[in-house]
DNA sequence: CGACTAACCGGACCGAGGTCCGTTTAAGGT
DNA sequence: ACCTTAAACGGACCTCGGTCCGGTTAGTCG
């Protein structure tokens, strides 16, 4: 149906450094001026409340601009954060040791989960503007609740050694239906594969150490 | 501020089988026609594109209605959603073994995964549509493909026996923004615990078989 | 049976995201 | 310098989720 414009498109990139195809100039001066004055909203009234109406009258700009360059809302946001994320990037990928390369894989991937916690926690409110709906409530929806005990009680049960909350949200998380969808369509793999996944990790979730 | 109406609240309920506070005569009749409708039209032309204004029409009641009812969108899907989940909760909850009770607990555990994933999987269109945005271009983000890549990477690097996609996929989870603040914030955990279990899950990712 | 009231109804209204298309302009070739 | 044209611009316009409030009605009590 309806061909992708054959020209520039709305930057999806974010760190994979495709180098932008050099905007003509007015579009560049634009561009700076949109995430400058978004940036400057969202500290000043919260990232949540930014709005692209907003964003495209402080920069002076019409509003199919605005979404021209970013595409949409969290476009814009994730633009906002690239620069962020290009930081957290470089350091695990060529910083100091045990994050960056040096150190044995293990402990590379001990050291990772606490950056990234670090990270996310800095930035918060972009981050959790840059997905669009209540990335809140998800977690409160009875359904989920009546989930996340089962599976927990059921740990506990099983007289598991994890910390068995925590486990529940892992093994739930496994189970969320965009990532399970993402898996089996996007990535074509075959049901019997994530099902696997599923009993390695509730083994994994039931050994004990050593003792 | 604003004090929460003191009268009946837009069920949010979904399970947790709170006794509806019988609702008025014609305000029932209205809630079954609304969710006749509802699942017609989600039926007939997807559920990505029912409108709660469409609902509202095809049941022949006004759009304050239907807020008023079930609160927003997602609201009124998971109450579409709501039987299909009470069914799937009763198999768990007190179906037969190996997932309902009368089954040790690790067995239970194992079992409770491909059951879900069946279950999801007939519905996957209304459950998909029940969270917001695209739940889907979430996992083709760039910056979450570098995260993921790296994970992957390292799990391999770290010979883990585990699969090495699947087993990132459940550690970029568990560092998941939403869940991470849901976590620190509504159920209050200190950070230290939340690193602790990421520490606990990779030595879990990583740890061999027997052999 | 009539009055009283809490809950409900409906649809006008609002705000924000996203689209469209006629107009303007930067960049490169002549 | 001038012409051509792909790309960029801007803001009117559309859709939809969500709110508001004046009018209506089911249920209750005397």
């Amino acid at each position: 149906m309806t061909s992708p414009p054959p020209h520039g498109r709305t930057e999806l990139s974010l760190t994979p450094a495709e180098a932008p195809p050099q905007l003509r100039a007015d579009a560049a001066r634009n561009r700076a001026r949109l995430l400058e004055a978004a940036a400057r909203l969202a500290a000043e009234q919260g990232a949540a409340n930014l709005t692209m109406e907003a964003v495209a009258c402080a920069a002076q700009v019409g509003k199919g601009t605005v979404f021209r360059r970013f595409g949409d809302r969290s476009g814009l946001l994730l633009a906002l954060l690239d620069h962020q994320e290009q930081r957290f990037q470089a350091a695990f990928m060529s910083g100091p040791a045990p994050l960056g390369p040096g150190a044995p894989a293990g402990e590379r991937l001990h050291a990772f989960g606490p950056a990234a916690l670090r990270h996310e926690d800095a930035h918060r409110e972009l981050y959790l503007a840059a997905t669009q709906p209540d990335p809140v409530r998800r977690h409160l929806v009875p359904a989920r609740l009546v989930r996340l005990t089962h599976l927990t009680t059921l740990l506990r049960e099983a007289d598991t050694d994890a910390d068995a909350e925590l486990a529940a949200q892992t093994l739930l998380g496994y189970l969320d239906t965009g990532l399970v969808h993402h898996l089996l369509t996007r990535r074509g793999l075959p049901l019997s594969r994530v099902e696997a996944g599923w009993h390695d990790l509730v083994s994994r979730m039931l050994v004990r150490g050593d003792r």
